[in-house]
DNA sequence: GCAAAAGTGTTATTGGTACACCCATGC
DNA sequence: GCATGGGTGTACCAATAACACTTTTGC
């Protein structure tokens, strides 16, 4: 074996952090203050401490960025390219991340998924790759972090929707959901809306 | 915002791969020489160079240890638990890898998925986040990289079962199988058994 | 002719899809 | 009373599940 040389490398996580408002699924984005890709939008990401594992760099971002430590977040990726940052090597672990739309404050820094440019590194590959780890792993389980505790159940087919890139039959929709038994009815309706308000459900 | 120390640390990859042989789901293993865990089994992992990818890094790995860089690969998880070596923090990117037993020489090396023990690091952990993965993704696209060109429809159904850990009936399982035209019949039969000869099919 | 695994059809149940109209509320 | 989205049932078709016996080969 001749010589090799075994490179060291930065650890970073980029948290892609999906949340949905007015029907469009949003994600939150930096605008670079910096050099390189200055004025780009950026992930906001962030380097691994001494003794940390991702987890608890994303859950140390996420309490920063959102407020919260506790949501959904899940790997769906890792990036090595050695050139993706051109100043040194930086190895990202990429999240996904969910939070629902009430617990967004800041609702400026956040993009529709539909209309990004402009992105810094290769951070529009990562959130691609994102979206799709969430479209190929969309359940029950996963949608219930988009909704607040008590929603209507359109709300939640119109995630759905989105998010898979298709449509539901509203009654079947309904059928399926309602004997799954994963949602219960609660007493509760819609307020402020200008026709019928829904019953809303919330999750078992 | 205080001072922080961004550890720099070393990138690895670590291949679960599998094979099936004799109706029983094997893993490619090594038996360390060295401190620490010496005398343990090991997954057959390594660093990445200087201007590798990560799965470039998997390729040479695996054409060195089964002869080919053409196999089924996919990254399913990072490791990054700063106490995962206990010499020097590495991070280490986990890939399943799938070749037939065809392909496999050495099957001395491996060793089966039901009955590990004495594994170095966090080794056993990897390998059945691997299985996991694996399970939980197994198709039709996924299979084929454990069959022969040719191959009966039962042993097409044998590797379902030991993946996913149920049964088929066998009618429904070949309905079921060559309606869905992913496969399709060759005039071959099996050989040197003794008992009624299996057609062989083969993946369209 | 016996042991071993291959191969084959029918019926019942379940789940999925397609489809159109009335209801409750705010203004 | 009109605009807006909420809410409801039935019929058809497709996919899945359950189930037992005959066939072909080697020895």
């Amino acid at each position: 074996m001749g010589k090799k040389t075994y490179e060291m490398s930065k650890i970073a996580i980029d948290p892609v952090i999906f949340t949905i408002h007015d029907a469009k699924l949003k994600v939150l984005l930096h605008i670079r203050e910096k050099s390189p890709f200055q004025g780009k939008k950026e992930l906001p990401g962030g380097l691994l401490l001494g003794e940390e594992r991702a987890e608890q760099t994303l859950k140390r971002k996420l309490k920063e960025l959102v407020g919260s430590d506790n949501l959904f977040m899940k790997q769906f990726h890792t990036f090595t390219h050695p050139d993706r940052d051109p100043r040194n090597r930086i190895v990202s672990i990429g999240f996904v991340s969910l939070i629902n739309q009430e617990r967004v404050k800041d609702i400026v820094r956040w993009y529709d998924y539909n209309s990004l440019r402009d992105l810094a590194f290769d951070h529009k590959i990562i959130i691609e790759h994102a979206f799709q780890y969430l479209k190929d792993n969309l359940n029950s389980s996963v949608v219930k972090h988009f909704m607040p505790k008590h929603f209507p159940i359109n709300k939640l087919q119109e995630v759905y929707e989105l998010i898979e890139e298709k449509e539901y039959d509203n009654r079947n929709f309904r059928k399926k959901l309602i004997n799954s038994g994963i949602v219960e009815e609660t007493n509760k309706l819609e307020k402020g809306v200008s026709h019928r308000p829904a019953k809303l459900f919330k999750f078992k």
